[in-house]
Parts: structure tokens; C-alpha cells; sequence
RNA sequence: GGGCUUGUAGCUCAGGUGGUUAGAGCGCUACACUGAUAAUGUAGAGGUCCCUGGUUCGAGUCCAGGCAGGCCCA
């Protein structure tokens, strides 16, 4: 047996399970690699997966991504390696360990050393090697697991540190601040995970405030001056600004306006001093402010002499209206200046003016924000992004800070409120009469001052800190910073050349995040990542950042010679790890002769993955030329979370440190959601366990079920019934196709290379057709995979088998397989259908690869085992195959092919439904089919598939018939698409007019090409494009139409016809019975009727017919028949008796 | 709050450059077929194409504004 068969239903898991013993057992993903050595290569970088925890489904999908396009690109011929890699840093897996140990960050180097704290997280962040090692191989996904690269062992973090070296170098490193959560009363920031604990987040009443900002009147601000003539002169502009946090006013350096918010100029009275003044705020925010007050009646000029204290109403009307745009640049006054007694700061000229915030809403306040650089994070970032310096203020010793000192109190410079606790983080007693609190105190101040709108109680959320329960500071911390804004521009620009998938992740998420670029915070107060690679004297003056642990090794040397350390640890063979806290042990000695102490902060984790593609070389330490064999990636995937995280550091660095991208094609995959579209989570119980899906279906319909469902950048609603469908319909389909070819070219003993192929003149049509369907498979399939759009392969070659393939051309074909002889078209079936199923084979490969090589080796294995494969034709996996050219012979006018083969399925689904509608089975053959059809190129299309749809739907013959006989009955109906562009507005009237058209009207636009006609005393003349004829009635037919295509059936029956039918069920009964009776395709046998003047007449004529179909040697009736099965017909039952002939 | 994204049949999804009767598969109903048979064919039921405006002779498609879900960021 040359084919291996198989029974109903097949194991998909086991055929994993074999195929991936096989693929080990024979070195395949290796011969993959090995087998391209000196062809050009396809760099791939895997983003490193985190082990900490167990792989999920979502896994799955990520990674069958990205192994369909390393395998498609393995299939082209290129060599494609792939390192794998492990992300072992992070605050998860220190999360982890602190949860299991039962301790908190503060515990750490209290009840357990740093040294057992490391070794945990590093015992804690394999723990699950060994579940993804086996989901990589059980799912299918080719990666070299044998020698990945791992970010915590020291070659790793060496080139980080030399990387970083490159970066300090270049002015690209630097400390700086940045603004974060912050515990006065413990003395420590907070992470975003202790600020997200339940509870932390509470109502509290706070004094707020609405400051005004006095205008500096200059040439900017000039338009705010402009207005009416009767204008009382220099009367001040307020820019009024909300806050709930009144003691981050004096540190007040900017004030933000949404560009496109629109704002209004108001003339009014400040309700504390009764000044006139003039005020801005945003036009939305009117009503909040001055809906109790009366607005002065125009156009009467207001005199403002009827407003009274006694009534609390104020008087105000509009004088202008701008947007932000209009206000920005413009400049203002300090709030509390040195002429308060406030100190100065650097920078000073900068400050105090109005500048462009995303951020800014008229949800609340005045639509104008407040900035102070020091205490808010978007006013950071704003303020960084305008170019506005902080108010920071020297100390006794000359260095600089907030005027919010560590505590939570001003620093004694701040003037009259010098010493004061901005919140009361010491627990003082506020309990006494003339108790005031900090911006109670600067509140009043304010409404003195004539610069306090409105100052009320508001209650808000505010987050506190989870252990003191004392509110949170947003608060200036220390941390170092890669300066990305600097080659931000170069960002931009190479992002350009980046083929991103969807186009949108790119330029949206990616460019905008890009657009509004700040540095990038490196700082993590942590103890398992790589250190900061910075030593610095106590007093900042002097640093070094070190680039290997040679260079590491040369400086203790020299702290060594000054005393600073006893011994070097790394000389002695002591210091095998660079994690803390074996780092910080390490001093070193500056040029001046000061000790130096590392920074202690850890570095970001996406700097370790963003590091990879050098790192994974231990690049630029060694392996330069590996390095540059594998720089730029040609292709990365991961999921559109990773945005911002490995898509950008990767990105970043490149940029920064090769001037290149990382990356030419990027794909960003969606999320896998439950079939309800919820996320997928333990807690809920609604999470996939990848391990038992697989293993149930199969990792071939989960990885198809996948990729064909939905496009992978959008999110996948996992439906476990989708998998079975899958697998029904398409994978179920091909294992029949497979099975069918199998059986009959066994049982035939066709062994292709016995026969030599067959010129193309004399293919059968269908032939012709699928082997055209398949060379367009192949163009479309590898369009797809060349731009990244995998559903469309995987539906393009679904829609191939299962239509194509399997329902009509293997369905049309069956006889030609069991019939007679091998003759020429006998031999060429089997060639084509195993054409066809060794290129579905291989251009499912990438997406099924266990299925396709299981299907292949059943193709190949026979015939390479008797040696009928010449060299490397037919390699041993169907990986290792490579992806031929579309052929197309240019003697094959392929469009016609199919064209006609459309019109022969359209025809046959035609008759289908007219035999269905007269209630005459397929069975029963007819007479003939006509088509009123004029056109003589379509003519001349169906008649060469007459034969294949004489055959489908059994009639005898197909006739055409043209206009002349007049017996059509014909319809018309406007081109709209046409009519439209002529006529424009007056189509309604012409396409009702053409609906009205008469059957000679018709006939005559049809003969003369051109119509006459008159609409609404208009003379118009219609061309045949202009409508659509169709027949609509074949008066006396039974007639079906399809848009264009019209098919009437003789249903007239003969006595031959009726013997022929009956004959088709005689046939039809015997192999039933056949079947039944468990015999095999080729056993013979002898058949006696009873007798039945009916099936005698049929007998008589179409006895050869019957004979051979059913293989019987003998066809006999007999007058009695004892012992047999009964065959039950229409209105009659036969007795019949069936012996099996031996041979 | 911002950026991106999705919204079409019970479910999963298609629907170049606008064209009047919006499709497929699954599921459902009925009938037929049956040497591939847990397949297949034919017919049927099932739609405010998220909503509201606008552009146009004509909008599922283009524009604006909403609503709902998702992701990322604040």
C-alpha cells in the first residue's frame, strides 16, 4: 500500500503527539535552519516571555504568529534563526516572592538579607520554564530553546552596562526628577501598585481656591485690552485658575489652556475687594461661576452703581470671545513675587506664562489649569514640553528644591509661610479657634491681596497613603533619565520606514506616543534588575558609569590602592554576580580622591528587553560580527500592549545607539477574550488552559481556528466551538480528500512516477480549472503571508479545499478515479489531485504545521521509499520544501477557465433548484436545458463545460437559444452606477421612466443600440449600457434566474428517459445494499431480481449500464428468491438475492 | 480625561475607488441526495448595517457629533 488510510474520525492530538516525536527523532527544526546555510536570512527577535508564571492561551496566539511567518519565510528559502529568550527582571516576580514570604518592600534587608531576597526571585522566575518549554514544542512553535538568551546572567547585564556606557557617553544619560506619589510621613514614593490598593482613594473636604492670574499687558496679550470705546480704561485681566490644592500655589510657574477650548473675556467685580476687573475663563465654565449674578442688559452701558454687597449678586457681561490657541504666550504676574517676600528662582523669565496642556477640560474649574512643575505630573510634563522651568529654591547650602521639603513642610524661605506643614503629616493638634490650616492661611492672604476669585470647601477623592492613611503627595523624586527627546525628531522620522501591522498601531498609537515624547524615566527603587551601572561622590560632584566588569574590575583596583576597598572581589573570584547587593558593596575611588557609592537604583526591565538584540550576543563586548548579521530585525510580533514597552525601547535604542530602526516589519496582536468578550481571567474561571485545548483538538485547528477567525490585531473572542468547526469543515474535508485519493490510487496502484506527465491539450477541463485555481492559491496565499495579513492565507486555502477542491472538483472527478483502465485522463486525475494536495500541504504549512506535515508525509513517504523522488525535490518534512512560482502556461487562457467553471456551478445550482422546485430527483435524467444567451464569446464559455454540468445535474443536452424566436420574455432594470454619472440630480426621473419600458422599446434598444425616449418634455436617447437586460420568462419552461443568467428545463420524460431513471435507482438500491452488506469497493458480485415488468424494461436497455456499475458479473431475474433482502422503490418492492463472485 | 481601535443575521466574520434587492460559514426549519457520508445540495426563516445630523440624484461605505465595548496612557 503506497498511501497510508485511516479511519473516521481521526486523533488531530495524536497526530501532534507523532509529528513532533518525529520532528525530534529527525532533527527537523534544525534541517530547517541548517538545510538554508548561506542563503540570504530573515532575522527574527523574540520579545522574551516571562516564566514566572503559567502560559495561557493568549500565548498561543502570540507566538503562532509569529511562527507562521519564520516558517513561510523558511519555505521562500531564507534562513530564518531563532534565539529564544527569557525576561527575568521586574516588580511582578518581586511581587511574587514578597506575597509568598508573606513581606513587604520596607522587610527587605530588615527580616530577610537582599542576598535571600534575589535568590528567591531568581529561584521564582523559572518556576515555569518547564510548562512553556513543553506548550513551545506541543503548539508547534519553532524556537531555539537549547541556547537562549536569559536576562539576568551576567554577560547579559555586562552589555547592558556597556550600552548604557555608550549612552552616558553621548550626554544621553542624566539625573534628574521626576514627579511621583509620595509618602511624607513614611518618607517614601509609592509605587502605582500600592496607590491602586483598595481604600486608598477617599473623600476628603479641602479649602480650594480660584486664583487670578494678572495679564502683563504687552503686544501678546494686547487683544484682551481691545473693546468697546465706553471700556473703563486699564481696567486689569484676571486669567482665573482652579485649584484643590491652594499650597502648590506659590510654586505656580505656568498656567495651561486646551488650544481648542474656546474662552471668553468677562467684565466683572471681584467679590472680596469690589474691584472692576476683567476676567478669562473658558466660555463653558460661564455658568459655574456667574449663573446666581446678574448679567448687565445690553446695550446699555453697565455703571455697575447698582450692585451692593447686601445683595451677593455681581454684575458681568462678555467682551470678548478667543480660543486657547489665541492665549498662549501670553504673559502674566507672579501670584506671590519677591515684593511678598518670596524668593527668587532660576529661570524666573521663563516662567509665568500661558502655555498648550492635552490634559486641559472644562469638566471642572475654569478650563484653565494651574501648573506647578513641582507637585503635579502632568504639569511636569507640560511645563518640561513648554520649555517652563520649576520653582525651586536654594537651601542654607546652596542646593536647590521644591519649596516642599522631604517632611511636608515649606522650606523656611517661603516667606510668611515658611515652616509651615502643607498637610498635617505630624499629627499636630488643629482642634483650637484660630486654628488655620496652610491653604486656609494662603487663601486669605489671596483675598487680600485682591487675587482670590472664589475660595470655597469642595469635596473631592484624594489618594492617601495605604499605611500612615495621610494624603499623598505628588512630589519631586530623584531618578535618572535616558534623554530620548533629544533624537526624538530621528524617532519620528525612522518610525516612518517601519512596516507596522496594522498600519494604525504605527502612526496612531506609536507616532502619537512618539510626537509627545519625555524622557525616559530609568530609576526603580528596587532589588532584583540590573543595577545602575553610576558610582558618584557623596556630594554628586564626581562620577563614573562603568561598561564592563573589566573596566568594574580596573576602578576597585585602583579604590583598592586608595584604601576605599580591602580587596577586589572580582580579582578573587568573589563576585560572580552583578545583581544587588554584591554592587553595592563595590566603592570606588574618583579622580579627586573621593569615594565613590553606587547609585542604588535598578534600571527599567524594558531596558534589559530592549537591549536584545545586542545583549543576546553579548554585543559590544564580543560577537560583533553575529551582532551585525542579525541587526536590524526583519520581523517581530507581540501584543499591542506592548506598544509603549518592548515596540519602543527597542525602537529607542536602536535609534540612539545605531541610528536604525530595530525592526522593518512589526506586527501588534490583539487580545484573546472569551467567546462573551470578557478577559479571559483565573478569578472568573473563564481562562482557556492552552495545554487541554491542544491536546483535545489538536494544535493545528487551534493555531487555524486562530488565525482564520479574526485578524490577529484584533481581539479574538475564543469560542471552543469554533475550533470544532474548524476541524469539521476544513481539516475533516481534507483528511476526506486525502482519504479518497488514498483509497483509489491504492486500489489502482498509481505510482505517479510510472507516468509520464500529461501534455496540457489533453487535460480535462476540470483539471485545467483546479490546477488554475491552485497556481492563484498559491499567487494570493503568498501575497497575504508577504504582507502580513495571515487570515486572509488561511481563508483563501480554506475556501480552496473545501469549495474548490473537495465540492467540486474531487466531487465531479470521483468516477474518473474508480473507473476502468488507467488511461491518459484516469492518470491525470491523480495527478491533479496530487498536485493539489501537495501545494495545500505546503501553503498550510506555516499555519497547520503538524497537520500538513503529517499530510504530506503520506503523500511523499511511499513514493520516496521506492525511490521516486530525483535529488532534493521532495525533501523529507514539508518544512524544508521551498515555495514554488505560480505556474501559468501560457496556451491557458486562465480567466476563462474561471469564468466558464463559474458559469457551469451558477447553471448546475440553477437546474438544482428547478428539479427541487418540480419534484424530479437528480436521479431521473431530462431531456435538455436552454439558455437564452445572444452573446457568442459566452456561448462559446459554456459550451466547453456543457459535458460537466450535463453530468452534475443529469440531462441529456444544454441548447442556446437566441432573441430571434421571440419567445423571451425580457425585463430591464437602470445602471444606476452609469445613469448617475450622466445624469445626476434627473436620475430618478430616467430610471423611473426606464423601469416603464415597453417590450418593444426594449427590442428596439437592443437592435438599433440606441433609444429615443422622452422625460418630462425632455428628449434623452438611452445606449445599451445605460440599463441591464435580463429574460425574465421562457412562456412554457420551467425558467430560474440568477442576475443575468437565465436557465429553463425541458421536463418532458420519455419512456427511455424513464427506463434510464429507473435504472439510476436500481443502481443506487444495489449499492446500498452493497454497503450494507460490508463489501469491499472491488469485490464482484452476481445479483438476482424478482421479476418486475419495470425494472425488466430498464434491465433490458441499460443492462451494461447497471452491470458495471454496481460490479456484477451477472444481472439475472428470477420467479421466486428465497433468502434475500427486499428493494424498496418508489411504489413497488423487489426481492433481491446478492452473491459475492469469486474470482 | 487623551490616543488608538471595534460596532453588519442568534453566533463568528466578508463587504476595492458611494449605485438602489447587504453576503458567507455555523446554528435553526423543510425537502432531497448518498461507494468521500459526523460529508453534500436546494429552499426558507432571520438585518432600524450602534445612534443623530450632514454631503449627494443615491450612504453599510464619505464627513461631523454622540453612544457602547476593548487596549494603552494619565
Amino acid at each position: 500500500m503506497n498511501y497510508p488510510e485511516f479511519k473516521q474520525p481521526l486523533n488531530y492530538g495524536q497526530v501532534g503527539t507523532d509529528i513532533l516525536a518525529w520532528w525530534k527523532q529527525n532533527g527537523i527544526f534544525e534541517k530547517s535552519v541548517s538545510t538554508r546555510e548561506g542563503q540570504p536570512t530573515f532575522v527574527f527577535y523574540e520579545g522574551p516571555p516571562s516564566a514566572n508564571g503559567a502560559p495561557g492561551i493568549h500565548h498561543v496566539m502570540a507566538r503562532t504568529v509569529k511562527d507562521i511567518f519564520c516558517r513561510y519565510q523558511t519555505l521562500l528559502g531564507k534562513q530564518v534563526n531563532r534565539k529564544g529568550g527569557w525576561d527575568t527582571h521586574g516588580l511582578p516576580i518581586e511581587l511574587q516572592v514578597e506575597k509568598e514570604l508573606g513581606i513587604t518592600k520596607e522587610d527587605i534587608g530588615k527580616k530577610i538579607s537582599i542576598e535571600e531576597y534575589n535568590q528567591r526571585c531568581r529561584e521564582t522566575v523559572m518556576r515555569f520554564k518547564a510548562q512553556w518549554d513543553d506548550l513551545t514544542e506541543k503548539m508547534g512553535y519553532w524556537v531555539d530553546l537549547d541556547d537562549p538568551y536569559i536576562t539576568f546572567e551576567p554577560e547579559y547585564i555586562e552589555s547592558c552596562w556597556a550600552l548604557l556606557k555608550k549612552l552616558y557617553d553621548k550626554g544621553l544619560l542624566y539625573k534628574g526628577y521626576t514627579i511621583q506619589p509620595y509618602s511624607p510621613a513614611a518618607g517614601t514614593g509609592l509605587s502605582s501598585h500600592e496607590l491602586n490598593q483598595p481604600g486608598t482613594y477617599r473623600d476628603v473636604k479641602d479649602t480650594t481656591v480660584v486664583a487670578q492670574f494678572k495679564v502683563k499687558r504687552d503686544e501678546k496679550s494686547e487683544k484682551l485690552f481691545g473693546g468697546p470705546s465706553w471700556l473703563i480704561e486699564n481696567t486689569d485681566v484676571f486669567i482665573l485658575a482652579w485649584t484643590t490644592t491652594p499650597w502648590t500655589l506659590p510654586a505656580n510657574t505656568a498656567l495651561a489652556v486646551g488650544k481648542n477650548i474656546p474662552y471668553v473675556l468677562v467684565r466683572t467685580i471681584n467679590p472680596y475687594t469690589k474691584q472692576y476687573i476683567r476676567v478669562v475663563l473658558a466660555k463653558a465654565r460661564l455658568k459655574s461661576y456667574f449663573s446666581d449674578y446678574t448679567e448687565i442688559g445690553k446695550p446699555t452701558p453697565p455703571t455697575y452703581s447698582d450692585w451692593g454687597s447686601e445683595t451677593r449678586q455681581i454684575p458681568w457681561e462678555i467682551e470678548a470671545e478667543f480660543t486657547g490657541a489665541d492665549l498662549v504666550g501670553v504673559n502674566y504676574e507672579r501670584l506671590f513675587g519677591h515684593d511678598k517676600g518670596f524668593p527668587a528662582f532660576e529661570g524666573e523669565e521663563r516662567a509665568f506664562r500661558v502655555i498648550n496642556g492635552d490634559f486641559v477640560t472644562t469638566e471642572d474649574g475654569t478650563g484653565i489649569v494651574h501648573i506647578s512643575p513641582t507637585f503635579g505630573a502632568d504639569d511636569f510634563r507640560a511645563a518640561q514640553l513648554a520649555g517652563v522651568p520649576a520653582l525651586l529654591v536654594a537651601d542654607d547650602e546652596g542646593k536647590l528644591g521644591p519649596i516642599v521639603d522631604r517632611t511636608g513642610r515649606y522650606v523656611p524661605q517661603m516667606g510668611e509661610f515658611g515652616g509651615r506643614w502643607v498637610k498635617n503629616y505630624d499629627g499636630h493638634d488643629q482642634s483650637g479657634a484660630d486654628y488655620k490650616t496652610l491653604d486656609e492661611s494662603i487663601a486669605i492672604r489671596m483675598k487680600g491681596d485682591g487675587t482670590a476669585f472664589k475660595v470655597e470647601k469642595y469635596e473631592h477623592t484624594y489618594p492617601h497613603c495605604w499605611r500612615t492613611d495621610k494624603p499623598v503627595l505628588y512630589y519631586p523624586l530623584d531618578s535618572w533619565f535616558i534623554k530620548t527627546t533629544a533624537v526624538k525628531d530621528r524617532l519620528i522620522e525612522l518610525n516612518k520606514t517601519i512596516n507596522w501591522q496594522p498600519e494604525s498601531t504605527g502612526t496612531g498609537r506609536f507616532g502619537n506616543w512618539l510626537e509627545n515624547l519625555v524622557d525616559w524615566n530609568l530609576s526603580r527603587s528596587r532589588y532584583w534588575g540590573t543595577p545602575l551601572p553610576i558610582w558618584r561622590t557623596q556630594d554628586g560632584t564626581e562620577e563614573i558609569c562603568i561598561g564592563s566588569i573589566a573596566e568594574l574590575s580596573a576602578e576597585i583596583d585602583k579604590a583598592v590602592a586608595a584604601e576605599v576597598m580591602t580587596h577586589n572581589p572580582i580579582a578573587t573570584g568573589e563576585m560572580k554576580d552583578l545583581h544587588r547587593p554584591y554592587v553595592d558593596d563595590v566603592f570606588l575611588v574618583s579622580p579627586s580622591g573621593q569615594p565613590m557609592y553606587r547609585e542604588t537604583d535598578l534600571i527599567d526591565v524594558w531596558f534589559d528587553s530592549g537591549a536584545m538584540p545586542y545583549a543576546q550576543w553579548h554585543y559590544p563586548l564580543e560577537n560583533k560580527a553575529q551582532f551585525e548579521k542579525n541587526f536590524p530585525a526583519d520581523f517581530i510580533a507581540e501584543g499591542v500592549d506592548q506598544t509603549r514597552g518592548w515596540f519602543f525601547t527597542l525602537h529607542a535604542l536602536a535609534v540612539m545607539l545605531e541610528d536604525s530602526v530595530a525592526y522593518k516589519n512589526v506586527m501588534a496582536n490583539g487580545l484573546v477574550l472569551d467567546k462573551n468578550g470578557n478577559k479571559m481571567s483565573k478569578r472568573l474561571g473563564n481562562a482557556i488552559d492552552p495545554f487541554q485545548t491542544i491536546s483535545q483538538f489538536g494544535p493545528d485547528a487551534t493555531r487555524w481556528y486562530m488565525i482564520a477567525n479574526a485578524q490577529p490585531w484584533d481581539n479574538l473572542k475564543f469560542d471552543l466551538n469554533g475550533i470544532t468547526e474548524v476541524q469539521r469543515r476544513f481539516f475533516g474535508t481534507l483528511f476526506n480528500t486525502y482519504s479518497f485519493y488514498a483509497l483509489y490510487a491504492n486500489l489502482s496502484g498509481y505510482e505517479s512516477e510510472k507516468y509520464p506527465s500529461i501534455p496540457l491539450v489533453e487535460w480535462s477541463e476540470l483539471d485545467l480549472w483546479i490546477f488554475n485555481r491552485l497556481q492563484k492559491l498559491i499567487e494570493d496565499v503568498r501575497g497575504h503571508f508577504d504582507n502580513y495579513d495571515p487570515t486572509k492565507a488561511a481563508r483563501a486555502i480554506q475556501d480552496f479545499v473545501v469549495d474548490h477542491l473537495s465540492n467540486w472538483y474531487v466531487r465531479l472527478s470521483r468516477r474518473r478515479f474508480w473507473q476502468g483502465e488507467m488511461t491518459t485522463d484516469k492518470i491525470n486525475a491523480f495527478k491533479t489531485l496530487e498536485a493539489c494536495l501537495l501545494g495545500v500541504t505546503q501553503l498550510m504549512s506555516p499555519i497547520a504545521p503538524f497537520f500538513s506535515e503529517w499530510l504530506y508525509k503520506n503523500m511523499t513517504d511511499g513514493p520516496r521509499a521506492r525511490g521516486a523522488y530525483q535529488g532534493n525535490l521532495m525533501p523529507e518534512s514539508v518544512h524544508l520544501t521551498r515555495i514554488k512560482d505560480a505556474q501559468w502556461d501560457p496556451s491557458v487562457d486562465s480567466k476563462s477557465l474561471l469564468d466558464r467553471m463559474e458559469y457551469a456551478q451558477r447553471i448546475s445550482s440553477l437546474v438544482h433548484s428547478l428539479r427541487k422546485k418540480s419534484g424530479i430527483k437528480v436521479r431521473q435524467p431530462l431531456k435538455q436545458i436552454l439558455l437564452p444567451i445572444d452573446d457568442k464569446g459566452k456561448i462559446g464559455l459554456i459550451k466547453l463545460v456543457s459535458d460537466l454540468i450535463c453530468a452534475e445535474v443529469n440531462v441529456k443536452s444544454i441548447d442556446f437559444l437566441d432573441d430571434t424566436s421571440g419567445m423571451l420574455v425580457k425585463s430591464v432594470k437602470p445602471n444606476f452606477k452609469r445613469l448617475g454619472q450622466q445624469y445626476g440630480p434627473k436620475l430618478k426621473a430616467v430610471g423611473a421612466r426606464i423601469q416603464q419600458m415597453s417590450a418593444e422599446e426594449i427590442s428596439t434598444l437592443e437592435k438599433t443600440g440606441q433609444l429615443a425616449v422622452e422625460i418630462d418634455g425632455e428628449a434623452y436617447t438611452l445606449a445599451p449600457d445605460d440599463v441591464e437586460i435580463r429574460t425574465q420568462d421562457l412562456p412554457g419552461w420551467l425558467v430560474a434566474t440568477d442576475g443575468p443568467l437565465t436557465v429553463a428545463l425541458d421536463v418532458t420524460l420519455t419512456d427511455e428517459l424513464r427506463q434510464e431513471g429507473v435504472a439510476r435507482e436500481l443502481v443506487n438500491r444495489l449499492q446500498n445494499l452493497r454497503k450494507d452488506s460490508g463489501l469491499e469497493v472491488q469485490d464482484k458480485i452476481r445479483v438476482t431480481l424478482g421479476q418486475q415488468p419495470e425494472l425488466q424494461a430498464a434491465v433490458q436497455s441499460f443492462g451494461d449500464y447497471i452491470r458495471e456499475e454496481v460490479q456484477a458479473l451477472s444481472l439475472d431475474f428470477a420467479p421466486e428468491i428465497s433468502g434475500g433482502s427486499v428493494l424498496e422503490f418508489d411504489e413497488y418492492s423487489v426481492p433481491v438475492q446478492l452473491e459475492v463472485a469469486t474470482a
